[in-house]
DNA sequence: ACACCGATGACAGTGACTGTCATCGCGTAG
DNA sequence: CTACGCGATGACAGTCACTGTCATCGGTGT
């Protein structure tokens, strides 16, 4: 694969989070991340399109374990009742990983550019559930608000477990997000 | 207020409307939006922060709009009640500007860092409405996700709005896209 | 007329990102 | 074993977004 040391990719990802940590996003240059991974810039643009997408690399995975749950949902299901077991099998996904999910959510939140990215990220997701739904026979715009509610109640979930000390796990506060739910859209 | 000319700031949003449009945003440089206002390059981003912010300068106004709208909702209103009323009051923002609002967002939709800056704004709302509602009384966990679903339904509503010839009024879009959200959180 | 001040211009500098071409190291055909 | 092919990397120049700094303009109040 790599012409010296192997995984270019994961070491540059693994410097960047450090970088990232340590001085800031806006402080590190994009020649530092590639001196601390032993390669050169122009080398982290050809893994990386932009400074911020390093830290994005997993987003990709998220999104395919979230439509394979809900494509693997019983066809009778209601389609917010697809979105919960889809979200009870995604929960999965971050197992083992609360430290690494606390230390990047850290950097991601002290930055407005990184926000940025990661508001888009799930706007893709929300997009292909979306997709997903519709493929399932749920009608456009019931498709899309399932969609963007299901990330709602993820996104609220997600940060409370980051949040918290890493005993509980995700699936706990997820359900208690979409339980919220069910009380605002019923009127209180 | 200008030294030649006035309403600087002005100028500079229709160049740059005018050339996004034309050439697209990343054909555009900084430099062309200043010379077709008249303006150079630096005092260009004297005004804007970024090339990006010069299509978001309405963003405060409206959130203004929101928030005010929201916070002279009836203190009986549940949470979800005074946010329809919310996005009723609001919809009169974007009357007479149909028209802007279809080019802005062709122009925005065109440009995944555009429409990063556009998520980030609605985020904000979010965020704004959020605290309006905890001003309220309302929970914090509801106070969260009733602002991110009445977002939805906004963006919902306000994308087929856009999408229309314009005869029919945002605030027909806005009630159809609530009347959806009711559904879908009922288990449809 | 004069002093003051905010808005603008001029100019140099940093860093993100790109295009291009040479080079390296490994697998493979011969 | 050797020559060749090819993907990954390095080297280098170039564009452009954005910033810091200082001079200058034009209106304002005295």
């Amino acid at each position: 694969m790599g012409r010296w040391e192997p995984n270019a990719r994961g070491r540059l990802e693994q410097a960047a989070l450090a970088l990232y940590s340590e001085r800031g996003f806006e402080q590190t240059t994009a020649a530092q991340i590639a001196e601390r991974a032993g390669l050169t810039e122009r080398t982290f643009f050809r893994h990386y399109a932009d400074k911020r997408e390093v830290l994005f690399g997993g987003a990709h995975a998220l999104e395919e374990a979230f439509v394979d749950a809900l494509t693997g949902a019983p066809d009778t299901a209601a389609p917010i009742d697809a979105m919960a077991s889809t979200l009870e099998a995604v929960a999965s996904f971050f197992r083992e990983r609360h430290e690494f999910a606390r230390q990047r959510q850290a950097v991601i939140m002290a930055n407005a550019e990184l926000r940025e990215r990661e508001l888009i990220k799930l706007a893709s997701l929300s997009s292909a559930l979306a997709a997903t739904l519709r493929r399932r026979g749920v009608k456009d715009s019931v498709a899309a608000l399932t969609a963007e509610v299901g990330i709602a109640v993820f996104k609220v979930g997600f940060e409370r477990w980051v949040e918290d000390d890493g005993k509980r796990p995700l699936a706990d506060f997820l359900r208690e997000s979409l339980g919220e739910l069910t009380v605002v859209a019923s009127g209180d």
